[in-house]
RNA sequence: GGGCCCGUGGCGGAAUCGGCAGACGCAGCGGACUUAAAAUCCGCUUCCCCGUUGCGGGGAGUGUGGGUUCAAAUCCCACCGGGCCCA
């Protein structure tokens, strides 16, 4: 192609448009040149430290820059208008840092695992992989349309051997390691401290006869060890379901108890899976939200997930059937000589809750155990005691008769339980359900005998999976005691407000009502109130023969009663996240395989790193074994790769692990091997690490990528997983920051206009006419607009490829940016995408003769000099754009570029050089096939780093900022009566005597003393007359 | 049910620190150019009222109702509507 861009060959039914106007075809000319030319010049390559050409970048001095889109998931369907939005402005956003002399990391890699791919290779019989690789081409070839400046040589794929083989090395890094307390370490370092007797292997629940750590078998000291592991195998109530084949996460099952995906029924069913160990950061995830640029709505829904709460745990003794009289007594004494059990599990005999109201201990009138719990079996009476009422035999939909015996109704109910998900069971639901187990617990805090009942709203994966019930001050409690007929005691002193409310029966005043309610004892007190009391106040009925909270706040009731627990053994203060371990694998065949093999004992070994990637291997039939069966048992794709699953080594037989790894594990890490894709030695080396990750500011291990931009679905889980396993990576040594994102930014959705008939039904977007009047029509039906997201469902689907064709891709950039504010959700509107395409058309025209595509530029000492005026409009622009750039308001600095266009449209004569090509320059990064095409018409040599892309950002002249005069709004009372024009540095006199001379602001004080003036220099002067 | 965010012309939005509400764009209206149209350029465009038809003046107005302040789109309280997250 030539350096000249061609007249368009494609002609129009505009004959007589002139040739060189900027109109779509040679929009679409010029920009299939220039992205052939930054191609082939390697122009958006990024050398690390050590690479040749790193020098040049390091020149200017100002550091580097890493800017990241969030991984995309390359769907069939390819893009629409929306998917671009972020991309586009991390774009815009790296050619303005490259304008300002920062090396930049800017570049885009694929997330291609995962149950999308697989079931849309599944429901077409293709292989995954092919169907991912097209998938993968089409999203490359449409984001290559729009100019995106990504360094190609980074680019990652997730299902590339070459790269799973790190997310499978990092999983092993995981493995490997232990938390000590306060960070990681390899796992080494822990059976050395064991066998040197540095930790006694004491006060294990692995352990529990105390043995001394020689003394221990092999197995069990496998058992020791395997149970500190990062990763690690145990048995997890899990999300089981069978249309999918597969278990998920909890965040992938939705409030009906379905699959997020495919809305299947989703059971819970005991598995053992792969969990990582995220629990044991919950406090460093928590507390480290503090340094992070991120939006406040992200930390909040992070720390909401981390869940930190403050309360304490009790024991409560269970006695067991048939035990003797004086089994609570021995115990307590016991307890009192021993004391707490720190880091050892409770006696068998012993329920430990965990409460965040340890102060309403006094208040406990029953025990809840999850379905689940291990003591249920042994808690399980033969028969009820003989006062047993009847609802508290089995209260819940299916079972058949009332009370045979608790042990036939206890199974029933755990059948009953495990057909709903963890959301179902904690959906608030009119009627309680749950079977009293015909045995008794202990309140330690006063040796009441407590009722023990299995419950379906009590979660075994939270707290302890038990809980001690407060039916006065907790409501979940208050429904299942009215339900069950449990008595129910304040142990809190309601205010006042709450008292007038809920106490409907109570006749009298206030005062008499508090009296009643302090008097109440657990049967009279349910018929006083009709609610439970869950805020703070003074403790009532709470004391035994060693201490008394009566009259105490909550707040210093609560330590009050931890330190007395503490003090006798039964308890203790504690601090509890509901952040759970993270469930880590999956029954699918497109995912990562586990780096991980079983001996003949079924020993879970870790692969020699010298052995990655693990293939994942060939299969005819990859499709899960879904099934409509609800008891079908879990069976992996992967099992039925017999060659590849069993192998014979040392003349044993191993098998590998056949789960694989969740669609989370290869986005967790993808922008650390953006930073040194090619390294076979090892997954980055630390030197580029530290080159891209660590902050320019500071030495310390703060920094992260300086930009992430993304949608805010990711708020948790991908977020959270990420940092997890940054902080690992950290703690090991293999990274040198302990965030990997340093500033976060969740640009908004682009929501489409979607019209529905009279019928409701959607009608195909493009094809409604509106009306002068506004409304709305399709085949000449009136229709109704709505505002929803862009999809296939509401067929309003606007793809890149048709505005490509209509306007040219540096359109669509500026239009997408100038729709409003980046972190904004807004409508797309394709009507309204002329108004970028004419400011562009004005642009060219203002330098460009149409008719002979000649440059109308002039050199300075040949033009009229810029004047003063635009002068100083140039560097106001220039001022207003550099400021927006660096806050993503690039609505506004396109909306400055405009202004200051429209003040050139004005203009008479060639536009003067000076004056070019710092506009040019600033548009550049919103349109850069167009800044690139004007810059070689203006005789620069663009090849290479001559691109306009390097060539330095204007700067703001501060001395053409400053005015000689401003506009003072003068107001009297507040209301705007005049304008005066004054220095504006004028002081308050000048400013007063200027503001006076106003006919009209004269007029307005008129008859008035002035008691007051407001002045603010440089803007307005307020007169408080009366 | 709880938490968070957002409500500004016919439409998308601007107002960055409590200080001129409506920048910029779309749509609309009028004019110039043209045989005509398109394109382009110029002007108008929150609503109401008064005098005039160059323009000037007044009132109301940022979901609703209160409050703080010399001054509120902006801060506080309550409510209504929409969205997101958790349940």
């Amino acid at each position: 192609m030539s350096d000249d861009t061609a007249p368009p060959t494609t002609t129009t039914s505009h004959s007589t448009q002139p040739a060189y106007r900027y109109d779509a075809p040679l929009a679409c000319a010029l920009e299939e040149k220039w992205q052939d030319r930054w191609d082939a010049d390697g122009l958006f390559c990024t050398p690390n430290p050590g690479q040749p050409g790193f020098d040049r970048f390091e020149r200017a001095g100002m550091g580097k820059r890493f800017i990241l889109d969030m991984f995309p998931y390359p769907s069939g369907a390819g893009l629409h208008v929306g998917h671009p939005l972020g991309y586009i402005a991390t774009d815009i956003y790296s050619r303005y840092l490259r304008a300002k002399g920062y090396h930049v990391l800017h570049t885009m890699g694929f997330d291609a695992f995962g149950l999308p791919a697989e079931q849309y290779a599944v429901d077409r019989g293709v292989h995954p992989r092919v169907t991912t690789e097209q998938n993968v081409t089409k999203m490359q070839e449409q984001l290559r349309r729009l100019g995106l400046a990504h360094d190609p040589g980074r680019s990652v794929h997730t299902t590339d051997p070459e790269y799973y083989k790190w997310t499978q090395w990092i999983f092993l890094q995981i493995y490997n390691s232990w938390y000590d307390g306060t960070r990681a370490r390899p796992i080494a370092e822990l059976v050395s401290e064991y066998e040197s007797g540095a930790r006694p292997a004491r006060h294990d629940e692995h352990n529990p006869d105390d043995t001394a750590w020689a003394d221990l078998t092999d197995d069990q000291q496998r058992a020791i060890i395997d149970s500190h592991r990062l990763a690690y195998l145990a048995e997890v109530p899990v999300n089981w379901c069978p249309g999918l084949g597969t278990v998920l996460a909890n965040e992938e099952v939705t409030a009906e108890g379905r699959s997020d995906r495919g809305n299947f029924p989703v059971y819970k069913r005991p598995l053992k899976q792969w969990m990582m160990r995220i629990s044991t950061y919950a406090e460093r995830l928590l507390a480290n939200l503090e340094r992070v640029d991120w939006p406040e709505p992200i930390k909040l829904m992070q720390r909401n997930w981390i869940g930190r709460s403050e309360g304490a745990y009790a024991d409560f003794l269970a006695i067991e059937p048939g035990a003797g009289a004086d089994v609570a007594d021995k115990w307590y004494t016991q307890r009192r000589n021993d004391g707490w059990r720190d880091g050892k599990a409770p006696e068998p005999t012993a329920i430990r809750v965990y409460t965040t109201r340890p102060d309403t201990l006094f208040g406990a009138t029953y025990v809840v155990l999850a379905p689940e719990h291990p003591l249920v079996d042994s808690l399980t009476a033969d028969a009820w005691p003989t006062d047993t009422p009847d609802q508290w035999k089995g209260c819940f939909p299916g079972q058949e008769k009332i009370g045979d015996s608790p042990k036939e109704m206890a199974a029933a109910y755990r059948r009953f339980a495990e057909s709903k998900s963890d959301v179902e069971r904690q959906v608030e639901e009119k009627t309680k359900t749950g079977v009293f187990l015909g045995s008794y617990a202990i309140n330690p805090v006063n040796g009441e005998r407590l009722p023990i009942f299995i419950a379906d709203y009590v979660l075994m994966g939270y707290g302890t999976g038990a809980i001690m019930c407060v039916p006065g001050h907790d409501e979940r409690d208050f429904a299942f005691a009215q339900q069950f007929g449990l008595p129910i005691l304040p142990v809190v002193m309601p205010d006042n407000e709450w008292i007038g409310q809920h106490t409907p029966a109570l006749g009298g005043d206030i005062k008499s009502r508090r009296k009643a309610i302090a008097q109440a004892d657990g049967t009279a007190y349910p018929s006083l109130v009709d609610a439970a009391y869950t805020e703070i106040g003074q403790a009532i009925n709470s004391a035994n023969d060693e201490i008394s909270l009566n009259g105490t706040p909550t707040p210093e009731a609560k330590d009050a009663i931890s330190e007395w627990l503490y003090s006798v053994g039964l308890g203790r203060a504690a601090v509890n996240y509901k952040l759970r371990d993270w469930l880590f694998s999956r029954q699918r065949y497109w995912g990562e395989p586990f780096p991980i093999v079983y001996d003949e004992n079924g020993n879970p070994h870790a692969v020699d790193e010298s052995e990655l990637p693990v293939r994942l291997p060939e299969l005819d039939d990859f499709s899960p074994a879904a099934s409509d069966d609800p008891n079908a048992m879990p069976e992996p794709p992967l099992a039925r790769a017999n060659d590849w699953v069993t192998f014979e080594r040392d003349g044993k037989t191993w098998r590998r692990e056949t789960n694989t790894m969740p669609q989370w594990a290869g986005s967790c890490w993808y922008y650390l091997r953006y930073l040194d894709p090619e390294n076979h030695e090892c997954m980055v080396d630390p030197t580029v690490d530290e080159y891209w990750m660590k902050s320019n500011t500071n030495d310390t291990a703060w920094g992260g990528v300086d930009l992430y931009v993304g949608g805010a679905e990711h708020a948790v889980l991908h977020l959270l997983y990420a940092r997890f396993w940054h902080k690992v990576l950290f703690d090991l040594g293999r990274v040198s920051t302990c965030e990997p994102f340093q500033r976060l930014f969740n640009q908004g959705m682009i929501q489409a206009y979607a019209y529905t008939d009279a019928r409701g039904m959607y009608v195909p977007a493009e094809d409604v006419e509106e009306r002068a009047d506004g409304t709305f029509y399709y085949n000449d039906e009136p229709v109704k607009r709505l505002n929803g997201k862009m999809g296939k469902s509401l067929k309003n689907i606007v793809t890149p490829d048709d505005i490509f064709h209509e306007y040219g891709c540096d359109t669509l950039r500026l239009y997408e940016m100038y729709l409003g504010p980046l972190e904004q959700s807004k409508p797309w509107s394709t009507r309204d995408i002329v108004g970028s395409q004419r400011f562009l058309q004005r642009v060219w025209r203002n330098l460009v003769d149409e008719d002979t595509g000649a440059l109308n530029v002039a050199a300075d000492d040949e033009a009229t000099p810029a004047d003063e005026d635009l002068t100083r409009l140039l560097h106001k622009t220039i001022d207003k754009v550099d400021r927006d750039m660096n806050r993503l308001a690039f609505n506004t600095a396109i909306a400055a570029l405009i202004e200051f266009n429209n003040a050139l449209v004005q203009r008479d004569g060639p536009v003067p050089r000076d004056v070019a090509e710092p506009m040019i320059i600033m548009l550049a990064p919103f349109v850069p096939h167009m800044a690139e095409e004007l810059w070689e018409k203006l005789g620069h040599d663009c090849s290479g780093y001559h691109s306009v892309m390097y060539a330095p950002f204007p700067t703001a002249d501060p001395k053409y900022l400053v005015v000689d005069e401003v506009e003072l709004v003068v107001q009297v009372l507040g209301k705007v009566r005049g304008r005066v024009m004054v220095p504006p540095d004028a002081d308050e006199e000048t400013a007063r005597e200027a503001a006076m001379s106003d006919a009209n602001v004269q007029k307005h004080l008129e008859g008035k003393t002035i008691r007051k003036v407001i002045f603010v220099p440089g803007r307005l002067i307020n007169f408080v007359a009366n």
